[in-house]
Order: structure tokens, then C-alpha cells, then sequence
DNA sequence: TTTAGTGCAAAAACTTTGCAATTTA
DNA sequence: TAAATTGCAAAGTTTTTGCACTAAA
């Protein structure tokens, strides 16, 4: 899901598209998989309070989403599909495109799938 | 991993394995995906501070894994992989046993894949 | 016996809430 | 204009730290 795509979801479920939400957004957009200190740089104009609240509604419209990596909470938008490559022993983490999943016949009776999100776990070449 | 196995690894690496950290892992090993909440009410002898601890030593060790399923920090075993359905209406996590996901060929230029960790994110049945 | 680990109490960090002022649609 | 949103200050939670005591190897 694009910006775009994501600021007409906000406006679709009857929510306000604030220029401190907008900021938010776009913060969240500009990178990956950043925790809320890195995207409060990016939008130091944004009280902290509403900051947490914009995550809070982002979560609940399925645009952004929040992951645990190895150190506390991290934010990115919810894009059909991430892949996340972690490093156990420095815990850098990168990022790679082709989807090496098939949810094909997935089990779950029913489940309607939207988006997924995988983490690959090991040691990166420069810890070995 | 088992949970044998990870005994072996607290030992291995040169920590004690002591009745708390034992406790407290097979508090994990007993369940799926719980919040410190449920882990401390599997071993209420352990101080809160000792969980947390123990927490961070099986992280750093890899025995233990954190996620973020949508509601605060959990924890589990770090078996090799893991596959979650999490419905973003209601908040249930489901897992499925079989592995989706193919990692031939990955790319990350050296990287040793050691687990995985798979959350699918849609609508339950229930709540559809 | 030596070094690592525990638990308490306190500190620090993080997140949420109440409320008056402000702003969007 | 009405209802939603913001931001401050304060409250609540969660997590970490300092330190004396205890226990594992």
C-alpha cells in the first residue's frame, strides 16, 4: 500500500487527514522498519502524544505495522509483503524483495489473507 | 529447538542454569506466543526482575524469541520456524504447521539462515 | 571458593489519559 | 458549527539498574 493509497484510507474511515497525521505518515513511509525515535526526527513538529496516537490509528486501519525485531518496537507501512533478514549476533536488519513464500492452500479454515510479513534469522556475512 | 536442547545451550555458553531460568523457559516452552503476564503466572516464584533477565539471556542466546503480534511483546521457544495467522479484526494468533516459505536461494550475499518466523496478517473466519 | 545470579527497592523509560484549546470537514 | 484532534501535564505501565545477599559449578 502506497502513501497515497493510505491517506484515502484515512480519509475513508471517517478520520481526519491532519497535517500531523500526514507527517506521521510520510515519516513512517520514508523508511524501514523504524522505531519511534527515528520517525519522531522526521517529524519533530509532531507532539509525542500524537505521535502514539497516529500509530495507534494507522494500526487499527491495517496501514502501518508493528514489529518486534530484537529491540523494542519498530513501525513500517503495511505493504502487502516484507522480508526481513535478522542478524542474531549484531541485529542489523535488511531487507529483500523476492517473496520467497506460498500461501497457496493455506490451512485456517477460512482465513482471508491481506498481507504477510516474514523474518529470516541467522548471522549476516560480515558476523561470521 | 527443544527444550533439552536449550538447557544444553544455557550450559554451553557458560551460564548457570539455575531453577529461575528454568522455570521460566519451560514457562515458555508450555505455551505459545504469551506476554510476560502469562509466562509469570507459569513460574509465580520468580521475581519479575529474574524473568526479564532470563528473557535477555535467552533472546541473546537465541533460545527465545520476541514478536509483536499487535499487542505488546511475546514470547516463544525460537524453534526453527514458526507461522502465525493474526486476524487484524479480533487480535487472535492462530499457527499452522506447514512451511510455506522456501529459502533456496536467498539472497543477503552470505547469510546463514538459521529459523524463520511467518505472520500472516487477514480476516478470520469469525470475524468475517 | 569464586564468579554468576537473584531479588528488592528505586530509577528510568515508555505509553496512555484527562482536559482545555484548536482545527478540520 | 459540530465533532474530531492536538498538546500539555500528569498518571500509569513497563523495563532497567544499583547493590547486598545467595547459590551454582
Amino acid at each position: 500500500m502506497g502513501f497515497e493509497a493510505a491517506v484515502g484510507k484515512i480519509r475513508g474511515s471517517g478520520h481526519k487527514a491532519t497535517p500531523q497525521r500526514l507527517a506521521v505518515l510520510a515519516a513512517i513511509a520514508a523508511g524501514r522498519h523504524q522505531d519511534l525515535e527515528e520517525i519522531r526526527a522526521r517529524c519533530p513538529e509532531v507532539g509525542v502524544v500524537t505521535v502514539y496516537r497516529a500509530l495507534d490509528l494507522f494500526s487499527g486501519l491495517g496501514l502501518v505495522r508493528r514489529l518486534d525485531l530484537g529491540y523494542g518496537p519498530r513501525y513500517e507501512l503495511a505493504e502487502d509483503h516484507h522480508h526481513h533478514l535478522i542478524c542474531e549476533r549484531c541485529g542489523s536488519v535488511t531487507e529483500f524483495e523476492r517473496c520467497p513464500v506460498d500461501l497457496q492452500g493455506l490451512p485456517g479454515g477460512g482465513f482471508e489473507v491481506r498481507a504477510h510479513s516474514l523474518e529470516v534469522y541467522g548471522t549476516c556475512s560480515g558476523c561470521r
